[in-house]
DNA sequence: TTTATTGCTACCAAATTAATAGTAAAAAAT
DNA sequence: ATTTTTTACTATTAATTTGGTAGCAATAAA
């Protein structure tokens, strides 16, 4: 975990570790999708090359926002899991989603919410759902 | 403002425009710091290339989160300023520093907050603040 | 014991980013 | 009025990152 920040200031600090096209896009998949092993991830729509996505992971796994590791009835998927500090990201991606909905909306018809009815009117209770609901899957899957 | 978006996912549009090395220190210079030309961005301890803020300059006011205008009294400086839509990202701004606080703190001793005091009781007020106060900014400068 | 799946790595091409120098227009100073 | 400085860039080239495809080793399934 090398800390090469550009600066002193919280948000370009957060940039140098997130703030790339792809991070937060793996997060989502966890948090959201729950997805866990490198073919899941592989699959989403947004087409992420092998190449990028195996230094993704071990960037994230540096800084520890994820972990990895192997269950003990498998021994070829690697199972990767938020840690905390990757669960806590879940407000930041929250209010990615209400400004993309409520900005970007007119560009994309197409475009598909995750927010649930109630979202804007109780953001933060549907956050700590999302995350709540994360880590009791953490605990299903480690015990 | 193209919008060649990788997927239907309100996150990865979000990212398509802002999710890079620089936009949001662009927006957080502007929102936080109250900076409004070239210079001004360039000045920042984070030290952006004149080519990179150039196309990031241009891509933000294509995606209409920033505008670009001369003053009547000097037509030498360019004047960039959030419209709504970028004020918008103030939210997102807010949860980034209160991550970072929690989470990178000790990473990065030096690092200083512009969180104010009562930031966490409050964030949703301390946004707002952030908000009307460069709206009241755009306001002066505007008329 | 073959076949399929998973998690990658290797390779090369393409695109992006970065660093520096330089230029044109406007404003300030002399 | 003329030089100097400031501002906002563009141009150029080098370095780094990203992207796309192929392929391989280990495990698991058939």
């Amino acid at each position: 975990m090398k800390n090469n920040f550009r600066s002193n200031c919280p948000i370009a600090c957060t940039l140098d570790i997130i703030g790339d096209k792809w991070s937060l896009l793996i997060v989502r998949d966890m948090l959201v999708q729950r997805k866990k092993t490198f073919k899941d991830f592989s699959a989403s729509p947004e087409g992420i090359a092998p190449g990028i996505l195996s230094s993704r992971l071990k960037w994230l796994e540096e800084n520890d926002l994820i972990s990895k590791q192997k269950l003990p009835d498998n021994q070829k998927e690697n199972i990767y899991l938020l840690t905390e500090k990757g669960i806590e990201l879940a407000p930041v991606i929250t209010e990615i989603i209400l400004w993309s909905d409520k900005n970007l909306r007119a560009q994309n018809a197409e475009m598909f919410s995750i927010a649930e009815a109630g979202f804007k009117q109780d953001k933060s209770k549907v956050t700590e759902g999302i995350q709540n609901n994360y880590r009791q899957l953490v605990q299903e899957i480690l015990g």
